[in-house]
DNA sequence: ATAATATTGTGTCGATCGGTATATAATTCT
DNA sequence: AGAATTATATACCGATCGACACAATATTAT
């Protein structure tokens, strides 16, 4: 059964990829209507029709980014043996991804609703949460590592993932100060460095 | 020798100050003139005499918080005894600085123009090389470990002290999710858990 | 064929954006 | 006292903001 009435004219995938890379380069309110609908191809009223309203089109365009991007990143997380692997992994990940040349520098989840403005509260607390989730993600995975005897007890699974996601976020201001994947390879191996003391011993 | 003409009715300094204010919370493109207005108590036409336009008043924002907040955070430097003490000094103040509940949280400097807008292009650069700068006074800083034997010979001071800036920013981060100043200083310790094995041997 | 449904392009809505013109008020210089 | 200078308050500028009305167009259902 097609859909009835006029077919739609644009790949509303693409469209929304499209949006997505204006979002993740100049942020929620950076982002004009004018910049979307004509980084989209698209008219306004067809925008409005396909996806309700900016704010909407953000939601779903972050959405696309954590499915996506995002998904390549956290994959590491069950993709290694051991949890530092994992931490490895999602590091190593970070700076490739981070350091694309054909792709907005940085995470879009991080990077596109820091400030607490008007009509955007709503987004931005669905943003945090994402990244709280994320680092419970993270938290999860070394706890594995204590259970398994890979870290030593009394260490605080929780604050490691904090610290490991801290240097992540980090290394999204660092992309977009321009530093390249080898930079961003360095300040990770930096952080992994705190490994061994961090797991060996009581904190 | 008074000033001629009308006095100014309002204080420059408390104003620029209010004005900082907005634009540590808000972001400049975030900042609108009705917000910095409203702040400051004062009227736009006010505001352009005294300050010439929306983006100079920024730029004198920024240039006062670098010498207040800001420089309590790299005054660490020149405090320690040691490179580690150094680092240590300014992670730790850093958490304080980030947390404290009658101002905006994290650093204006990283937080306030992230994304490569219009107009903002110019203002951006000088944030970015703000940053570069502060980078490089801890990379001097810590070199001064290396050749007083601190440290070992071989190792990247450069790439060293990048790392902890790295941490810093994602300290702003963060404090922006709002983590409070116990969770930042966990944080930063265990940034300096990595401290010995980046500066014992060659990376 | 005709009705019903859905998208598109054109034009525009009220609100807000950063920034000013103008007139009045307050001060110093002569 | 009067002229010159500077700041303030009110009102408003053109441009852009996100969002939408409307009519024309293209499809399916009957």
């Amino acid at each position: 059964m097609a859909a009835r009435g006029r077919p739609r004219a644009f790949d509303r995938e693409q469209a929304l990829t499209r949006a997505m890379e204006v979002f993740w380069a100049k942020g929620l309110e950076g982002a004009s209507m004018t910049d979307l609908t004509e980084a989209m191809g698209i008219g306004s009223p067809s925008l409005y029709a396909a996806f309700g309203s900016k704010e909407a089109l953000f939601r779903e365009a972050v959405a696309l980014y954590v499915s996506t991007d995002g998904s390549d990143i956290w994959a590491a997380l069950t993709n290694a043996d051991t949890a530092y692997g994992a931490v490895e992994g999602f590091l190593m990940e970070t700076a490739r991804l981070f350091s694309r040349p054909d792709k907005p520098s940085g995470c879009l989840v991080v990077l596109s609703a820091l400030h607490a403005t008007d009509g955007s509260e709503a987004v931005r607390a669905e943003l945090i949460a994402k990244r709280e989730e994320n680092t419970g993600d993270l938290a999860r995975r070394i706890a594995q590592g204590l259970a398994s005897g890979e870290i030593a007890p009394g260490v605080d699974t929780g604050m490691l993932a904090r610290f490991y996601v801290t240097v992540q976020q980090g290394m999204s201001i660092q992309a977009r100060d321009g530093a390249d994947r080898a930079t961003l390879e360095k300040i990770a191996r930096s952080a992994l460095a705190a490994w061994g003391p961090l797991t060996t011993a009581r904190q």
